[in-house]
DNA sequence: TTTGACTCCGGATTATGGTACGGAGTTTAT
DNA sequence: ATAAACTCCGTACCATAATCCGGAGTCAAA
């Protein structure tokens, strides 16, 4: 419950505190409330919010469509139809990127036993 | 079985001609042949090769990683125990994003099914 | 209570992954 | 044969996504 420094979030969440001043910057974060001193301070909400920038930016989401995806989740108390069929997109493109991940994989899976096999047989 | 050329490649691939040129001088892409007037061949071969960079880099694998993986298969051939654990190790990197990625997606699915019965209830 | 670690800020710098430019030569279709 | 379209090359430029800098203020703990 204790609010966390921008420090401790970063370190929790394997980030530099650069890179959560610059999400600052650019809205991917919100701005967090300070103390007296200036210091920001951050909620388990904003941990979850981050992480899940950093997932997303290794699932090869830019820095705007995470925007975008997290606007979703905000916009989805107003304006209801429209984010659905948004999101519905959204769901296609991320349906895509698995058949994609798992047809690397599968090359990857018959180069591993390739390589079993010629261990086995010589 | 005709060459294509470094254009023919480029719309094949939906990539620019620039970036064709780009992927040579990284070593990306191999070294084509080329025509006595110094065009560039490709064969059937580098394009496939070329999607499967176009894909991989989709899916948030950097150019260096992807370097990677299409060195793991020429490797293949020579290291075989070594690559076996690398290419396992690469299978264990894409299960992560995969599961990532079906995280991602239930989230966007309750999204989607929130406003659909909101619609259907008023 | 001081000292070392942390934080503040704006602005500069970096790495990655391309894209654009422009003058010269090549190919192709008419 | 000639124009339009394509390709060659090196270099310069661009956007994105951070990351670094450095001087000043704050916090924690010995």
């Amino acid at each position: 419950m204790k609010p966390l420094t921008v420090g401790q979030l970063a370190k929790r969440a394997g980030v530099n505190v650069e890179t959560i001043r610059y999400y600052e910057r650019i809205r991917m974060m919100p701005k967090p409330e300070r103390k007296p001193s200036g210091y920001r301070m951050y909620s388990e909400e904003d941990f979850t919010q981050l992480a899940f920038i950093r997932h997303a930016k290794v699932l090869g989401f830019t820095l705007n469509e995470i925007k975008e995806l997290l606007e979703l989740r905000v916009d989805a108390k107003s304006n209801c139809e429209e984010v659905r069929a948004q999101t519905e997109a959204k769901i296609h493109d991320i349906d895509q990127k698995i058949v994609y991940l798992q047809r690397i994989r599968e090359v990857l899976t018959k180069l591993a036993d390739a390589c079993h096999h010629r261990k086995d047989t010589g």
